[in-house]
RNA sequence: GUGGAUGUAGCUCAGCAGGUUAGAGCGUCGGAUUGUGGUUCCGAAGGUCGCCGGUUCGAGCCCGGUCUUCCACCCCA
């Protein structure tokens, strides 16, 4: 039998294992440092939930699930015979994975409404399920670390999370650049420029400006409809810099909201001096279609590694709106674990005692002094070292090698000699240097 | 979803007009060394050449399909 993955899925060995707990635990850490608590909720969610809240490229790649027993008997027959794949889904599959933490929270907080208190702090860090196509940096079975606040308009809340990323980053030791925008903003250049509805269009162009330059986003925005001469217009106020862009920007309602929202993003984060680079960036277009206020996103600040966004978020006016909840808005970033852990990697940012297990290994030479090492890694551990025995009283060199292997910086022998005196050979496996401590002594020793 | 590359031992990679038993380094295991690992020396194991089919007297190599991984789109973390 041959045996397989799932495309797009990993296996973690213990080394990798070990990191990927590291980099949450670190994350995790400052969520609560903020005031952020946890919540789960289920792998599976119902597809009605699901559908639609990610347009139609991501009911493609929604892993739908197949209903329980004679799911074909109850499809629709003529669904069936056009071979009609969309109407077929809806009969045979209820259930689908999540494909992301923001829309599974939107649910949570209508569901628990009266359980929760408001303004409420969530963090969440659970696998989610895309049926991309693979590529480097990019899973169809991926973690979200997700932040949000629900149940407040405050634009200290924008200040907060930004300070959440720095935090982060600063602590992981990977240089970013926090880029904040605000949808308001865009509307207002699309409004400005005389073509209020294509936001849309504009937005995605100008996204990929670093990308294509100047003349792909004005070639792109004219292929998706707007006029050569808005374009340009567009084109010329998305160069301008920050003080020039508000007197444009303030001429129209929305710009002029954008304006003051972000520059009062600022006045907060003015008192504190982050580690990071912060720009106001009016070039920033990600995740627009549910985004009404601030949006970030994380960019490496070091070309040592090629990598795209580490993570993203903003704010949404109607969080809960499509399950029928209204004046529920909510603000919230996501960590790219999965890209983190790469950048990570490459950088050698990892503590470097990371992979090691033990403090110490304990080696018996017969099967008398085994007992005696048994009740040695007991008492170690009660001390609060992490202890470990050999299995068995097997060929010395056998487990010394097996020292070896797991890294261990001390090693306890225990011979008849030894046991005799009552004592171990406690032997320093970087030095080699070896001496006789009396057993009572061992954890002391080692501390 | 579209287009393009890739796949040989656990890992990194050789291989040849298409021609018997497919190689190397590293790693693994055993021994030199029955109370001492990481160095050294000796030896061994390990492969349906991704999978299925086709062409051929003969395929790891050529052709088709399929899967995986990677790259560019799309989109995103």
């Amino acid at each position: 039998m041959k045996v397989s993955l799932p495309k797009g899925t990993r296996d973690f060995l213990p080394a990798q294992a070990r990191k990927r707990k590291y980099l949450f635990s670190q994350i995790e850490q400052v969520f609560q440092y903020f005031g952020y608590v946890p919540i789960e909720t289920p792998v599976l969610e119902n597809l009605s939930t699901l559908m639609g809240k990610y347009g139609e490229e991501g009911d493609n790649l929604l892993f739908k699930v197949l209903n329980n027993g004679d799911f074909l008997a109850k499809a629709d027959a003529q669904a069936l015979t056009d071979r009609d794949s969309s109407r077929v889904v809806s009969d045979i599959a209820k259930r689908g994975l999540r494909y992301d933490l923001t829309v599974p929270f939107a649910r949570f907080v209508v569901m628990h409404q009266h359980e929760l208190y408001f303004p409420f702090k969530r963090y969440q860090i659970q696998p989610v399920w895309r049926a991309d196509r693979p590529q480097r940096g990019r899973y169809q079975e991926f973690y979200q670390c997700d932040v949000d606040v629900v149940g407040s308009e405050s634009l200290m809340y924008e200040a907060e999370l930004i300070q959440i990323y720095d935090t982060v980053f600063h602590k992981l030791g990977i240089p970013v650049e926090i880029r904040v925008n605000n949808r308001k903003i865009l509307a207002g250049i699309v409004e400005s420029a005389g073509v209020p509805d294509k936001l849309t269009e504009m937005t995605v162009a100008i996204d990929k400006l670093d990308k294509i330059g100047v003349n792909g986003v004005l070639e792109e925005m004219v292929r998706k409809g707007i006029p050569e001469g808005n374009a340009l217009h567009i084109l010329n106020t998305i160069q301008l810099d920050w003080d020039e862009l508000v007197n444009t920007l303030t001429q129209t309602i929305s710009g002029a909201k954008g304006v003051a929202e972000l520059e009062q993003v600022w006045e907060y984060l003015e008192g504190i001096s982050p580690n990071n680079h912060l720009s106001k960036d009016i070039r920033l277009a990600r995740g627009l279609n549910y985004y009404t206020g601030c949006i970030f996103e994380i960019a490496l600040a070091t070309d040592q590694v090629q990598m795209g966004s580490l993570g993203g978020g903003g704010r949404y006016a109607e969080l809960t709106g499509v399950f029928g909840l209204d004046n529920m808005p909510g603000v919230g970033i996501s960590f790219g674990a999965e890209r983190i852990y790469d950048v990570m990697d490459e950088l050698q940012l990892w503590p470097k005692d990371l992979d090691r297990q033990l403090d110490l290994l304990v080696l018996a030479m017969d099967d008398v002094c085994h007992r005696a090492g048994f009740k040695l890694v007991s008492d170690l551990r009660l001390a609060h070292l992490r202890a470990d025995l050999y299995p068995q009283p097997d060929k010395f060199k056998k487990q010394m090698k097996y020292a070896d292997t797991l890294g261990v910086p001390w090693v306890a022998i225990i011979g008849p000699e030894e046991l005799q005196e009552q004592e171990v050979t406690l032997k320093n496996m970087s030095t080699g240097e070896q001496s006789r401590v009396s057993i009572r002594e061992v954890a002391a020793k080692i501390q």
